[in-house]
RNA sequence: GGCCCGUUGGUCAAGCGGUUAAGACACGGCCCUUUCACGGCUGUAACAUGGGUUCGAUUCCCGUACGGGUCACCA
């Protein structure tokens, strides 16, 4: 077979060539150690977690070891792409604070290393496409979708492994008539990688996760450049990376069983092989077992899912750095007011196995890290999120800033502060008392007390109730209105002889509370009627006064 | 089915041949407290399994079980 001659009629238009192309993307001229790695999504229009537990990785080490992370566009599957994915996918990244050095953006691509976007780099593809066929490692295929399948079928049928290899890779070893007769019948083709792999063959790799592995040697004639002349994940990892000179990949774990493949390629291609971190893949808890989240079957796997619930970007931050470096909760605890970014982070702590994902844990985290934002910031973020998903509660909080952030800022400062948010969609049911479109009286008043004794108990608060009594002599005056209406006025005294009194002051502040905010359960009752203000405290309670 | 990966409390996880096997979340109890939240103290609870190697295995090796992934002209 004259490899050169088919090559030349398979790819009669490639004019560049591999030392123009090495000349155009040149090494870079980075630091020891410096890392350089990429995202390399596809733009399906669905961003999720598995997205952000790799850009979060990818982003923490080139950033920490002054490398470089590019976004790289996989948009080789015209089918699956989405009309605006890719404005997505940078948007959604950008929220979650993954900052690009280079690659592509809305408004174009920015970078010496530039297409970024994979359909763009057709013509680069084919230059290694058409060397692989000249030295016979790669041939033209014209099998149907048809034939496949049938192939497939078969291979069930005889128990023998399934995929194109061996004696069922029929047109590895097809003449040059042949594939000349077909050509000029116009049929449609796909470009093969030969493989000389054998399954008997094991081959060592370390993975800078999972450690040191020992993989079988790939056997299947992989396809490198589909029908469109496109080519597909693994043509275009190898190349690319190898062009953008990419010193890590990282990937979720599925891809290790295509990994012999991709070191054969890179071998074949004589490019140096990068570095490979296997992420596990993150999963739930379906019925008793676990499986790993899926696109498909899973809303909560989707970002989306969580800033509509109103998970602040920071809580889903922190979150996945506590399932990828298990200590960053002990460096958080130890630095509560230092910027994530200041953690070290170390893929030599990241866990080969696939985690589940804890809603509860996070929920946590996210309580956390709102209780360490200032006032002003919990307002800015909710008034971001309200706007979008809750225009009522967006209304009622912008109207008076200051009247809002006065709020937030209850219980705020301080070494323990309050943490009672932990999603932005909780914010109403915490804030609503405040305002009088959404005051209502949501809790009752114990059995254990007539009408009338709540009654007199409100009637004696409105009137020694002063707007400038600082929070003991505000006390105070509860404690004295216990005394004089038979409560205990002090709790051991009333935990001696309980008997003696009518109930005890957490009573009375309960009266008080109902009235007041419309609940059993509240922040300090103090601030709470400092920002309320004098007017609204007293007209509340001589409204529940006239209701009882 | 072939190939590959994984397995420490309910969950996330430290640990890398000798430990009373950390810590966090969740759960229970107690304390603090005018409610709630916060905070403090405390409790229940784990090395999948069988063989080796070793003076000694959670830690190393092999098998088994279980879980997961993958076997596309998808990434």
């Amino acid at each position: 077979m004259d490899f050169k001659y088919l090559a030349n009629i398979l790819f009669p238009n490639v004019t560049l060539t591999e030392e123009e192309l090495e000349q155009k993307y040149p090494p870079r001229a980075l630091k020891e150690g410096a890392i350089v790695s990429r995202m390399a999504p596809s733009p399906t229009g669905f961003v999720h977690l598995g997205n952000l537990v790799q850009g979060i990785t990818s982003e923490r080490l080139c950033h920490q070891s002054n490398g470089t992370l590019f976004l790289r566009v996989e948009d080789t599957d015209q089918k699956r792409e989405v009309e605006g994915a890719v404005e997505t996918l940078i948007d959604t990244l950008k929220y979650y604070d993954i900052n690009f050095d280079e690659g592509a953006t809305i408004d174009g691509d920015f970078g010496v290393y530039a297409p970024y976007r994979q359909r763009q780099r057709k013509d680069i593809y084919h230059v290694y496409a058409k060397r692989l066929v000249e030295q016979g490692m790669a041939y033209p295929c014209f099998c149907t979708e048809d034939e496949l399948s049938e192939m497939r079928t078969q291979q069930e049928a005889l128990k023998e492994n399934f995929g194109y290899y061996g004696k069922w890779a029929t047109w590895r070893d097809k003449t040059i008539e042949e594939i000349e007769n077909e050509l000029s019948n116009g049929k449609p083709w796909v470009l093969r990688f030969r493989s000389n792999g054998s399954l008997s063959n094991k081959i060592k790799f370390t993975d800078c996760i999972k450690g040191n592995l020992e993989l079988t040697e790939n056997d299947i004639d992989h396809v490198l450049l589909k029908s469109d002349g496109i080519p597909t994940y693994h043509f275009a990892h190898a190349v690319d990376d190898h062009l953008m000179r990419t010193t890590h990949v990282v990937r979720g774990d599925e891809w290790l069983s295509t990994l012999p493949f991709h070191i054969q390629l890179f071998n074949a291609l004589g490019f140096k092989l990068p570095k490979y971190l296997h992420i596990g893949p993150l999963m739930k808890m379906d019925g008793d077992s676990k499986r790993k989240l899926s696109k498909r079957k899973d809303p909560e796997l989707a970002l989306s899912f969580y800033k509509r619930d109103g998970y602040p970007a920071q809580s889903l931050y922190e979150y996945m750095l506590t399932i990828l470096n298990s200590n960053y909760e002990d460096w958080r605890r130890a630095n509560p007011l230092t910027s994530p970014s200041e953690f070290k982070f170390s893929y030599k702590k990241m866990n080969p196995a696939g985690s589940l994902f804890d809603s509860a844990k996070l929920l946590d985290v996210s309580k956390n890290v709102v209780s360490r934002m200032s006032a002003e910031q919990v307002y800015t973020q909710a008034c971001e999120w309200a706007a979008e998903y809750d225009v009522e509660l967006y209304d009622a909080m912008s109207k008076d800033a200051e009247y809002t952030k006065s709020i937030f800022a209850i219980g705020r400062s301080g070494k323990n502060p309050r943490k009672d948010i932990a999603l932005w969609s909780e914010v109403r049911g915490y804030i609503d008392l405040f305002f009088d479109e959404f005051f209502e009286i949501k809790d009752s008043y114990d059995e254990r007390f007539s009408k009338t004794d709540i009654k007199v108990t409100l009637e004696e608060f409105v009137k020694t109730y002063s707007f400038d009594d600082d929070s003991n002599a505000w006390f105070e005056k509860i404690k004295d209105i216990a005394d004089m209406l038979g409560y205990a006025s002090d709790m051991k005294a009333y935990k001696q002889n309980p008997e003696i009194y009518k109930g005890n002051v957490s009573d009375i502040s309960m009266f008080i509370r109902i009235a007041v905010t419309g609940k059993l359960s509240s922040p300090d009752m103090y601030s709470v009627m400092r920002v309320l203000g004098y007017d609204k405290v007293v007209s509340r309670v001589n409204e529940m006064i006239n209701k009882l």
